[in-house]
DNA sequence: CGTTCGATGCACT
DNA sequence: GTGCATCGAACGT
């Protein structure tokens, strides 16, 4: 099932755990694609200085302010969309950004849609690679600038709950900010293969 | 193993 | 003009 809106209209630290998890899903022309949530980290308000809302309200955040459930799409590092679900109520500027994903359908048209433009055959990538990152994710679902606003509760692209079952939780310092490097607000599965950043101690044999 | 660094577009001041 | 919520190739150890 979908998940509603009132999942997102909560804290956004208790939205970001419970989508670990959730299934992000994009119905799109060339296919379904969707992935298992192993990752995310949550940005809270004007106060945090690592939520885009810091700068205040420009055309740029505002969809940080707007109601829940709704997708904040933006473009980063001149090659990279990132992709967040907005939390808390309409005003509230507030998102997790949605970091690793754990692939489920559509695998070959995330292997095509990675390998687009590089020296890599599709089929080399490993499944756990296609979506390991908050660019790498976006990428492997096909999701853009027309993603931004949209609505996550209905339309091509959502978030579900398929009734996967708990998951262990690990959290931590957020990965690839330069200030609020003290919050605590990254979730993710502990040793999940698909999960971003430097590899975890335990991996080794 | 580890770290550094260039590519690349755009919103904002 | 500046600075990114990144990625991966290219180094050094």
């Amino acid at each position: 099932m979908t998940l509603p809106r009132s999942f997102y209209d909560r804290p956004t630290l208790q939205v970001a755990r419970d989508l670990i998890g959730k299934v992000l899903v994009h119905r799109s022309r060339a296919g379904d694609t969707s992935g298992v949530i192993v990752e995310c980290e949550a940005y809270i308000g004007e106060e945090d200085p690592a939520c885009h809302a810091s700068a205040g309200r420009t055309r740029r955040t505002a969809p940080l302010y707007g109601p829940p459930g709704h997708a904040y799409v933006y473009f980063n590092y001149g090659m990279h969309y990132l992709v967040n679900a907005v939390t808390e109520a309409e005003g509230t500027p507030a998102a997790v950004l949605l970091r690793a994903l754990e692939p489920l359908d559509g695998v070959e048209i995330m292997r095509r849609r990675r390998a687009r433009g590089t020296l890599r055959r599709p089929e080399a990538f490993k499944p756990h690679e296609l979506c390991r990152g908050p660019g790498n994710l976006t990428c492997a679902l096909g999701i853009g600038r027309a993603h931004n606003l949209g609505d996550l509760t209905s339309g091509g692209l959502v978030i579900e709950d398929r009734g996967l079952g708990s998951f262990p939780l690990g959290w931590g310092q957020r990965i690839g900010i330069r200030v609020g490097t003290d919050r605590p607000w990254r979730v993710f599965v502990p040793g999940h293969p698909a999960v971003s950043g430097p590899p975890s101690r335990s991996r080794r044999a």
